[in-house]
DNA sequence: CTTAATTAGTGGCATATGCCACTGTCTGCG
DNA sequence: CGCAGACAGTGGCATATGCCACTAATTAAG
């Protein structure tokens, strides 16, 4: 028992990312909500915007969020007509996306919004602080803690 | 540098925050999977675990999610065994929350599978660096960038 | 002691995410 | 060419989260 302190605690990286996730979701949500996006939803529009009529796997990828998880998170978004999808040419396997004009106005109209809150964000914790949370959050969201044993045999 | 021009790119703090924390999400569920429990259900059992029958509000607080929220969260949970709930003596609004003998037994399970994924993870990024990034995701989740138009007025 | 204001949870509704099974497409082989 | 296997998405199911409206219970007034 007296394994050098509890073995778990609040130490769990896993579960202090989401609660910080929680957090800061909510002040994001808040700040968007006059445009009647979520932050989740705006991440996506400008995702898809500064793109090019990338493919859904792609926007997955890019995300790091399952397949089919972005296709029910695009659905709201097609309904209300601020995104729309078309196969790809060369392979109807592939469904492009990309946002129709009223989905282009409603992101500039949340970017006004989402720079208020970011700006906000970066004066209290800095905008270096910012910069590298950011840095290392990505550096996490990119490692490879893939499945385990995994043996690269060659 | 900033590509000095677009406004946005995926400088967003909470879309990188939420990037991580689906990558990082599946790691942690991933390991867990044995267990049969989510790392938020896992995180939830624990943080039950560590306070002393505790009331939904305080859970809540703790974890910074909201009350509803938890309460949906809580469910499955109720439902599988592994925590029940009563009422506080003095205050029967109050609705305290404890682990089962079975929840105490499937937390133990699932701390292993836990402690592993942790492991692995601290490996790959140093502990040193782990504990640096809990610490500042603790400092985000606990900033108080609360509503806006706040004027200390009366 | 009644009544208003406050507090703790619940339930309904909507989005966010993931996994799995399944359906079209494509591709590589024989 | 024709079929097995890889690939891209879809749909169903389950959990995660939040907001809002509403109820029950406690406290603050008067």
């Amino acid at each position: 028992m007296t394994e050098a302190g509890k073995p778990g605690f609040s130490d769990c990286n896993n579960a202090t990312l989401r609660r910080a996730a929680r957090s800061l979701g909510r002040f994001y949500d808040d700040a968007l909500a006059p445009s009647g996006l979520k932050s989740t939803q705006f991440g996506l529009l400008f995702q898809i915007h500064i793109s090019d009529e990338p493919a859904m796997g792609a926007i997955a990828e890019a995300l790091i969020m399952d397949l089919s998880a972005l296709g029910h998170t695009l659905k709201p978004l097609i309904r209300d007509g601020y995104v729309e999808t078309f196969p790809d040419k060369d392979d109807r396997r592939v469904k492009r996306v990309r946002l129709t004009p009223q989905g282009q106005a409603k992101l500039d109209e949340a970017l006004k919004l989402w720079s208020v809150a970011q700006r906000q964000f970066e004066d209290k914790v800095g905008a270096e602080q910012a910069a590298k949370l950011r840095a290392a959050l990505d550096a996490v969201a990119d490692l490879d803690l893939g499945m385990p044993t995994v043996a690269p045999s060659s």
